[in-house]
RNA sequence: CGCGGGAUAGAGCAGUAGGUAGCUCGUCGGGCUCAUAACCCGAAGGUCGCAGGUUCGAGUCCUGCUCCCGCUACCA
């Protein structure tokens, strides 16, 4: 075990960058948001160089499908869906360094420049193909819009790349009475020319870099999934599309053209940097030049290739930028047994969320935290999220600090006790205690969320236990003045402790409570027995309830509320 | 079909060098009354997905199988 939490390192940290054409929902908030938040908050509170970067991805076939479909311009639904998102990380809480959007000047240079670097380095091939074309509305198809019917079931709604009835993988052209999805015209093949990334000359590069050297660092789930597509063979892949929407492909041939949003995206977590660097006065290339710099990309499962292999590439590619430290996937999250589906409405919006339940981000982000899908998909309830916050959050944490805020108020007017020579168990809690801060460090540098949010309220259960054993109040009632000076004092700590290590996971709690204390925020490299949190003599505030409890009729309506 | 992850008490999970199965919640019983009817203690409850194998001994290693979730590359 570590001895002293690492500190004065630099780090830069992302979480995905969600994709404009939907509202936010507590699935993206589990997978990769969540997380993120927690570990760069940590990372700034145990004295760190922080910088967290995310942004909305707001190019690619989708959104120009979805603007088509409501007689909308592209910009029209990115600025719609970039507004909500972004208000809907603020009003959570989520504590990006910057978020920015990949519309943004800023980005389409920086992306610009990166393929034009790359293409001058003859990192590309140049290769023609044919693919299938929407003659009535003039552009190519995606396989996933094309449909007809399927060669080997007959099934008639099969895709291009795949039919549902059957689960036979499909290519376009195998279709019989293909139509378009988007005119319902049928499609014709055209020859069209793209830049590719020749990715199979990158396999020993990514065998070494991930397969071998983060054997050990890399989550098993995000390990076996790189290697099973290493094992197969990495094609060369298109990083530009026939298409509309996007990044314009800055070469004099690419009339027509965009970037590939894969291409670009990850790009945008570079140019979020730079933006927030220029607003900052700081110096963007240490985030992502600098050998002591650790990259740490946070996503769902279903951006580990792209981010364990093709980003990867992408940088090693260019030459000049780190590569990732580690890219902790989640797994998915489902809702009352099913998958979020925003067709069917099948989801907690994280907007509606908030009105429904104003100011308890914290208890949100407990039950997403405290049973989030690390090593497999997990399932939200709404009974186990009022269960982890009635039973847990309520009665174990808020109700110890309350208490000894209570007792404090009642018997010292509210100032911390002068504790005199402490006894044997009193020493023995407090040193407990100041291992939490190193517990908790280790757990989270390991990417562990779970085991670190569980040591916390560990923490609170070691002070209710103390309090039951110890029994201050019928020690005043008999008179025993000195020893509950003591038992207070050690209380106190604790609560002076909980309220500085919960600022990763619950930061509005953390900050309530440091209000009551009266303490500033301290980083944890500082917290050690002989540096106690609360002084004597020191004034403490009154105190009020710092977490409600859930009734069940609200639980009732929110159940009520998914079903209709 | 191929590949990846998972399968441990009612629920959610630990168990990362093989040695008499642990934690949290829930349930039941008791204690306490400072506290948001909260807190503390104790008990019941599992043939560790199935079947073989290696071993003095396997949840932990090997083989085969079953089930669940996901991926399979222009749905970003």
């Amino acid at each position: 075990m570590k001895l002293i939490v690492e500190s004065k390192k630099r780090y830069t940290i992302t979480s995905a960058l969600p994709y404009t054409n939907g509202r936010l929902h507590i699935g993206h908030l589990a997978g990769a948001y969540i997380p993120a938040d927690i570990y760069a908050r940590f990372k700034r509170i145990t004295d760190n160089d922080v910088a967290y970067i995310c942004g909305s991805d707001e190019h690619g076939v989708a959104i120009s499908i979805r603007a088509k479909k409501e007689n909308k311009t592209p910009k029209e639904i990115i600025d719609k869906y970039h507004a909500l998102i972004k208000k809907s990380f603020e009003d959570f809480g989520i504590s990006f360094d910057n978020y920015s959007r990949t519309s943004s000047k800023i980005h389409h240079e920086t992306a610009s420049e990166f393929f034009q670097f790359l293409n001058k380095k003859n990192c590309f091939e140049i290769k023609n193909s044919k693919q299938l074309y929407d003659p009535v509305e003039n552009q190519f198809l995606a396989d996933r819009f094309v449909e007809g019917e399927c060669p080997h079931c007959g099934f008639e709604h099969a895709y291009g790349d795949q039919c549902e009835n059957c689960g036979s993988s499909l290519s376009p052209e195998q279709l019989i009475n293909p139509i378009s999805k988007i005119s319902g015209a049928k499609p014709v093949e055209k020859e069209t020319t793209h830049w590719y990334l020749p990715l199979g000359e990158y396999e020993n590069f990514i065998k070494t870099w991930f397969l071998k050297d983060k054997k050990d660092s890399a989550k098993s789930n995000v390990y076996g999934q790189v290697k099973s597509w290493i094992d197969q063979g990495l094609e060369s892949r298109a990083i530009t599309r026939d298409l509309d929407w996007g990044i314009p492909v800055p070469h004099k041939d690419g009339d027509g053209k965009v970037l590939y949003v894969w291409f670009d995206a990850p790009i945008g977590y570079i140019s979020s940097t730079k933006e927030w660097a220029k607003n900052d006065n700081k110096d963007w290339e240490l985030y992502w030049k600098d050998k002591n710099t650790k990259l740490i990309h946070f996503i769902g499962k279903d951006n580990i290739v792209f981010h364990c292999i093709i980003f990867p590439i992408i940088l090693k590619a260019h030459g000049g930028y780190i590569l990732p430290e580690n890219i902790p996937a989640n797994e998915f999250l489902n809702l009352e047994g099913e998958k979020f589906s925003t067709s069917k409405n099948w989801a907690i919006w994280i907007d509606e969320f908030l009105n429904d339940f104003p100011g308890m981000q914290d208890s949100l982000r407990y039950t997403l935290t405290v049973n989030a899908p690390e090593t497999k998909d997990n399932d939200f309830t709404w009974k186990d999220f009022q269960a982890r916050n009635n039973n847990e959050l309520v009665a174990i944490f808020g109700n110890f600090i309350n208490r000894v805020f209570v007792l404090t108020h009642k018997y010292y007017d509210g100032f911390v006790p002068e504790s005199g020579d402490l006894d044997t168990v009193d020493t023995e809690i407090l040193k407990r205690a100041y291992k939490m801060p190193i517990l908790i460090s280790e757990a989270l540098d390991n990417y562990k969320f779970r085991q670190a949010i569980n040591l916390l309220i560990d923490l609170s259960r070691l002070g209710n236990k103390y309090l039951a054993e110890e029994e201050p109040w019928k020690l005043y009632k008999l008179g025993n003045i000195e020893r509950v000076k003591k038992i207070m004092y050690v209380s106190l700590q604790l609560c002076g402790l909980l309220s500085l290590l919960s600022e990763p996971f619950l930061p509005n709690a953390s900050k309530k409570i440091r209000q009551i204390l009266n303490i500033k925020e301290t980083k944890w490299t500082e917290l050690t027995f002989s540096n106690p949190v609360l002084k004597e003599k020191k004034q403490i505030n009154k105190p009020y309830l710092i977490f409600r409890k859930i009734e069940d009729e609200e639980i009732k309506n929110q159940i009520n509320k998914l079903n209709c």
